[in-house]
DNA sequence: CCTCTCTAGTTCCTTAAAGAGACTAGACTG
DNA sequence: CAGTCTAGTCTCTTTAAGGAACTAGAGAGG
């Protein structure tokens, strides 16, 4: 199969899912925060092929959402960047909806907060901490927007 | 390509995924929230070949999270369900992390929540309104966890 | 030192999904 | 009643994913 790379849109959502986006990706980056730093372990854990692990792995550390980093005994393993650490409100958010649409028999994993209790995170603004939603944001153009829609034509 | 559903992980991470992780799929649903309800629409706004098009959005009709509406002149557009409506929060945290890592001219859209201001959403807890972050929360087992984790072997 | 194992890949083959573009059915338009 | 517009469907090609076999390099054991 083809794929069209996204960026030609210009467009945040694009260029996170041109790095996040692919098969597989979130769920190895899920691997990585539960612990999971090793190419077998992930392997072993997903059931994904060496081929396309490898080929992700390496994506991500291209991207600088995981690095390398050696241990003793001469191997290595992979851990998240800032960037990737970053990507945690993705998983929350995408699990916490998955829990409610599509797991019958409740939460396979539920997240504990510091304060102490079993947590379902909504979003908030940061400047007045009011809950943000579809029905009370409003998108506008920002300063990087409209450069080239699409490359060709 | 052949390519393994994800719902033999018992994740709400893969499920999720099964459903909005395809290629173009979260695109499409932000086009929807954009205003582009009609086929020709979304396919000129993202240059999708209608084949591929046609195939996301009755994956997506199928799972409830778009449905077919009527409108005059006998023809149909795509509207939200409230399980679509309630992805808005998966939009915003990819679209921010987007504008955080790849978007070195500036966000290309920034939503303006009804206090009046430019928003950068965080996630908070539900229970104490204090940030949830990958440092402050503790994953453990829920009520669905580990029913059977891979349906072979 | 030599073999064995273990990890982290790489290579090869097959299957199927995506891209591109041509074609079509059904509704509406002049 | 011919032409157009919408929302597809069909066909062909390209390429990504699955699966399995093979490999290089480090370490372990005798």
């Amino acid at each position: 199969m083809q794929r069209t790379p996204l960026e030609s849109l210009n467009c945040s959502i694009a260029r996170s899912l041109d790095i996040i986006g692919e098969w597989w990706t979130l769920l190895i980056i899920r691997d990585v925060f539960m612990g999971l730093h090793r190419f077998e372990q992930i392997r072993e854990d997903l059931g994904i092929s060496r081929k396309v692990l490898t080929d992700r792995l390496n994506t991500l550390v291209e991207h600088g959402v995981l690095k390398k980093v050696p241990i003793e005994k001469g191997f290595e393993e992979y851990r998240l960047t800032r960037k990737g650490v970053e990507l945690h409100d993705v998983l929350v958010v995408v699990r916490q909806w998955g829990d409610k649409w599509e797991s019958p028999q409740g939460p396979p994993i539920e997240l504990v907060h510091d304060c102490g209790h079993v947590t379902t995170a909504f979003l908030a603004c940061d400047c007045c901490g009011e809950e943000v939603s579809a029905s009370n944001v409003t998108p506008q153009a920002g300063p990087g927007h409209s450069r080239v829609r699409k490359t060709s034509k």
